[in-house]
DNA sequence: GTGAAAGCGCTAACAC
DNA sequence: GTGTTAGCGCTTTCAC
């Protein structure tokens, strides 16, 4: 281990040039000052030979820039937020940015001490994604001067780009009536809505989204057909048992709002014969490719996060900050292979 | 927003007080410095009202430290690296660092950039998780003075804590063949380990543990009962429908290395019976949430990321780094729910 | 108890 | 074509 890193100064003595000439070369900026190619090419050897790299921390603060790009995630151990994490980073990659992707457990306290932290390392810019309080959030950026956006989960004060659940849950539904037997399809059964909570604003839309093709194609709608008890695998479980015990069987369509509480389903699901199964149809508003290998046909709505996040960046872009923009993406609906092998119910 | 961030010389003059002041009563080294509490009170006040926020690269500038602490990873969209990222944060934030973790893709040039990257912010020290090669992280770090440790895959240049794949695979296979029906298991049936690459250190370790249960506890092993031909889901379903083919039906025990090849064993199993797929025990060398919703039993080996990550930290912790150290952490062997209901068979 | 001043490693304006 | 120099915002010794 070497004591000290080596500067520009100790190239610049070693080699008899100044430091300036040095940074010109080792930042890229040489042929703007006319530095002579010899001279280049010797300061770019001894700078690989002495290993040297440059200290970006003392670059950031001379040029009131970090190269650092924030992005705030409820958690890292979850497909949705990991996909995203993927694609923000391959953005900030692409424009030389070092991502600081940083988890908040859904912690109100966590994300205001999170953005903080990002404020003072002088980040270029800020996503957030599924925060507690965006406008929180937007408000310590906003005194900071730095640009931010919403992502999943809008918020008043900055721009936002969101799924279109009102779309998604339509397409979805509408998916699932047209897996119904032409002769269900006539009887037109209930459906029934389960997991989420009506404090989020996403169950919210993908309820009204439910609610708009079942009325259209099904029957008018009664509000005993919505469950949304959390997310909670375990409650989702037992909501959905005792939706069966309640009707006496499945009910024909089950709209599942989210992979976790689709994991409690699944639950109780493999208790069942699978020709009862096989009676219903089930939709999970959310995507695993865990729940393609199910044993019966699933219908699912997945976020499609490489347009979420490039929409984000485009945002960021914008010349001047919009704050009640808000940019809708509609999701993919998937049906698990199995299902396809019916193409003549679709 | 505003035009410029306010800074320790900016509070100093409206409160005609000195920068030192202002510095250490804003880093709380002020009691040390003996400042009157009134005279502290006071300027924390102003700070706050003037929503000042320290400038993390000047202060790191200064301390040569930067409170960032670094993480490679080959990517965000996985659970398992997921799971790793967040314990790897909390024990982060623990210690009061920023963590930043940065997926490389499994491409050795992209490691090598973000390390170095790392290194140029002077991150305080790095966990390395699956690089393809972990010992010219080493060198890149060495050189720089960095302290790192690899975590899941060892190198020869940095203390490692890696999972105890031998241990794990026997303890897994142990699991299956106690699973056999007392009849089948003294009938001594050969089994079957499908997926992952023998250019993978952890995979052929595990084989090893593999072998050895099976050698004690079933029969003498031959080499066509191992078929690593790799991660993807595609290649494993047509792999195990080739064996399948073979064997003119699933052989007794199943040993998949990864929930990734996982998923494709899956989707072939999916298309047998039932009936035909409980006559055989399944284990994976991996855990997933879903895979316990199957409709099958499987018994797996999940990581304990939180010993891999703790015991991670307490290397770096350690005062002098000794290269050679290797830390095994022996994963736990899961059953899904449905196999606990036959405890006879344990 | 508090202030003055040097300097962390870099960049950029201005010399020459 | 290259060197000199003044900071970026902070911490820290040393003075008083």
């Amino acid at each position: 281990m070497r004591e000290k890193k080596t500067t520009i100064y100790d190239l610049a003595q070693e080699l008899g040039a100044s430091p300036s000439t040095v940074s010109a070369v080792l930042n890229g900026t040489w042929k703007a000052r006319r530095i002579k190619e010899a001279t280049a090419e010797h300061i770019l050897k001894a700078a690989s030979e002495s290993g040297y790299s440059a200290n970006l921390q003392a670059r950031g603060l001379r040029k009131s820039r970090s190269g650092l790009i924030g992005m705030i995630i409820p958690m890292h151990h979850n497909r949705y937020f990991g996909t995203l994490s993927h694609e923000f980073e391959l953005e900030a990659r692409k424009r030389g940015l070092c991502p600081v992707i940083v988890s908040t457990l859904r912690n109100p306290d966590e994300e205001r001490r999170t953005v903080e932290q990002l404020v003072s390392y002088n980040v270029e810019s800020i996503a957030i994604t599924g925060a507690t309080d965006p406008d929180a959030i937007s408000r310590i950026c906003t005194n900071a001067g730095i640009r931010h956006v919403n992502i999943d989960l809008p918020g008043t004060l900055a721009p936002s780009v969101i799924s279109d659940n009102f779309w998604g849950a339509a397409a979805l539904t509408d998916a699932m009536v047209n897996h119904l037997s032409a002769s269900r399809r006539e009887a037109k059964p209930p459906f029934f809505f389960i997991g989420g909570t009506t404090d989020d604003y996403a169950t919210r839309s993908r309820i009204e989204g439910f609610k708009d093709i079942h009325i259209k194609r099904l029957s008018p709608f009664s509000p005993n057909q919505i469950r949304t008890d959390g997310y909670d695998p375990i409650i989702a479980e037992s909501t959905v048992r005792k939706l069966y015990d309640d009707l006496g069987g499945l009910p024909s369509g089950l709209f599942v709002n989210s992979m976790i509480a689709f994991e409690g389903v699944v639950r109780f699901l493999k208790t069942l014969n699978i020709k009862e199964i096989n009676g219903s149809v089930i939709g999970c508003y959310d995507w695993d490719p865990f729940a393609e290998s199910l044993h019966f046909p699933v219908i699912m709505a997945r976020q499609k996060t490489e347009l979420l996040v490039s929409a984000a960046f485009k945002l960021l872009d914008e010349p001047v900050q919009q704050p009640a923009a808000i940019v809708e993406i509609k999701p993919e609906i998937l049906v698990s292979p199995i299902l396809t092998a019916t193409p003549d119910e679709y």
